[in-house]
DNA sequence: TTTCCAGATTAGCTTAGACTAACTGACGCC
DNA sequence: GGCGTCAGTTAGTCTAAGCTAATCTGGAAA
């Protein structure tokens, strides 16, 4: 891995860096990132977005089809992952070195993500035993760029009965992302589905060592992204 | 302290960040920072700076006298000395706990720098137990905007037979701060002057608990600040 | 099919910050 | 006391990245 990276191009702005990762997200599940969406996201105007599209295609990062929407090249997908990889360590060092909060880590990484070298982010790693998951349950790619792609289910489409893994919690937010800590919902805990409302109503889970039940309604659901767990086995990687 | 800080101006972009922590270091031994002086310590051309200063002037962070150079003001000297702030916690936070060297860690802090929180500064600086020294021996700023004012010899000015602290070590030169490093030169050293040679020659130190004799040319021996002990009497705050 | 509209794009402007080339002022030297 | 030198400044250009206003397009609805 990493061969012929003889490239030897101008270091990618902040900006780019910022667009690259947002188009990674956003086409992450297959397809096409759109203008408005990626404006939506980094909270820019639309015409601003298709002007670095332009730019971006002429270098080579991403593939533009006019009115359909962008796609990362291998090269920009390397960037983009090269930045996710920054981010989780970063989150994760702050988190258990530096006594952050699950909630307040994200802007704080967010920057520090284009000012550490590669350095400091493989120091960092060595101090946390290389691990692989961030503090949000999330993979964290590896220093050549590979990724997990976990097959993950949200937990508002999981059938009764299931037994899940909660895995990733997809959300920014602050204020949820609090909540569900509240809730003893975190990366790595256990649970079985035991039903749901119909008509977008909510789905109720046990906990599983305690057995504890939680109401989940269906907008929170959708952010927790479980994993299934194939009967009696668990015990994964990182946490 | 910290009172009377409403403005709410925009943030500080880096660049004026940089011109203002170089404009406190040129000034800080009085007087005013010259044009080409800044220019060469930030590597930019001196119509760069011309401009940069211009805008400075406007917003009140500096006082520009035409042809003679700049000073700061209050208001800049307080941003200027959060960046050092900032900048002196961050090396002495990536030497004691990630690893860095004495030599590598500059760079990596001149970035940092920039993109950290307060907080993070912050909970840094608890996790090194509030330090008043960074790895060069240079003071750290409070919060509140205090540097401690050490009347500092070179050692290259100090006079035989005087009993010295090495409390800087005044140069950014990788390579010669390993020497400083290999030769035992680092901050808290005490040494006594033994002798110096006329014509701006070497002066020859010797090292106090072990006596150990060094030679030390005029270019460095400018580079090293020291205090004097007031005879029998060591130990001083932080390392 | 034709129409229409939301979303995408182009056109043109702004700001920060850098640059080169050309000009000006301060000050030492004869 | 005029003159030269060199540092400092002004003038004008460039790039990245943002914006608003105006225009275009592709696909759904009529």
């Amino acid at each position: 891995m990493h061969a012929l990276l003889r490239d030897a191009t101008p270091p990618l702005t902040r900006s780019v860096e910022d667009y690259l990762k947002t188009i990674y997200h956003l086409s992450s599940q297959g397809g096409f990132a759109s203008t408005s969406d990626i404006a939506a996201l980094l909270q820019v105007a639309p015409p601003s977005v298709s002007g670095m599209v332009k730019r971006l295609s002429e270098t080579g990062l991403i593939e533009h089809v006019p009115y359909r929407g962008v796609q990362l090249t291998p090269q920009g997908r390397r960037a983009a992952l090269r930045m996710i990889r920054r981010h989780r360590i970063l989150e994760l060092y702050l988190t258990q070195h530096l006594g952050y909060d699950w909630g307040g880590v994200h802007a704080e990484a967010e920057q520090l993500e284009h000012a550490v070298s590669d350095d400091l982010i493989e120091r960092m790693a060595s101090a946390l035993g290389q691990p692989q998951y961030d503090p949000h349950g999330d993979p964290i790619p590896t220093a050549g760029g590979e990724i997990e792609e976990a097959e993950l289910v949200s937990l508002a489409d999981a059938a009764p009965g299931t037994k899940l893994e909660l895995r990733q919690v997809a959300t920014q937010d602050t204020a949820r992302l609090r909540y569900f800590a509240e809730q003893g919902l975190t990366p790595g805990v256990l649970l079985t589905v035991t039903e749901r409302q119909p008509f977008n109503g909510p789905t109720t889970i046990s906990l599983v060592p305690s057995g504890d039940p939680r109401v989940v309604g269906r907008e929170l659901a959708q952010h927790l992204l479980c994993r299934a767990v194939p009967v009696e086995q668990h015990g994964h990687p990182g946490r």
